[in-house]
DNA sequence: CTGGATCCTCAACGATACTG
DNA sequence: CAGTATCGTTGAGGATCCAG
């Protein structure tokens, strides 16, 4: 009766990182706690508007990170991590490090 | 002249560990430092047998995991994590520690 | 400025069968 | 036992245009 079930929960976090610029939306949310939708499209200049606004909106469904919403005219945005999101840290950061060789 | 080119080395590590079950293997390799074929298959059932070898072809080939064949019949192989695949430990832990939620 | 809607492509992945 | 070969599907992601 050992729990041999393969007792991983990492194909979870997986899906929910997994997204072409997720990690990378998180890493810099770390860096920049607040940011506007402009702001990322800055910081993560090879991630188009279409796929930044859809990665941006699964995280958010995700509960990872907020959206604020002001109504001015034009309009304008804030992003930042929930803490489900910052708990993220250690892996995002991980994956920063260890890319850099 | 600040340095605000992304500066980010996360979208190198999710090339080579995006793979669907390359960081289940890893974590695996991590609590079973050598594993064969069919013990990696067990652990992890989800994964078809075609897609496990798939991915430790790549992960083989990406340098994360070292493969040993022994010429004997029937086969048999052995895998285990390089230096390289073990430093994704706090990557790959962080992952399922986070997953757990 | 911050998105959404549409169309399209390609590579990741699944199912199945075969092999040394 | 440890894979490879082949075929078919799907959906993630790119390009472009439209909108409040």
């Amino acid at each position: 009766m050992t729990n041999q079930t393969s007792q991983c929960s990492i194909e979870k976090t997986l899906k929910q990182i997994s997204g072409k610029w997720k990690s990378v939306i998180i890493y810099m949310l770390l860096k920049h706690p607040v940011c506007r939708f402009s702001e990322l499209q800055r910081f993560i200049p090879d991630c188009s508007r279409r796929m930044l606004a859809l990665q941006l909106k699964e995280l958010e469904q995700d509960g990872l990170i907020t959206k604020k919403v002001y109504p001015v005219t034009p309009p304008k945005t804030e992003y930042s991590l929930t803490e489900r999101g910052k708990d993220l840290r250690t892996v995002v950061e991980g994956m920063q490090e260890w890319g850099k060789h």
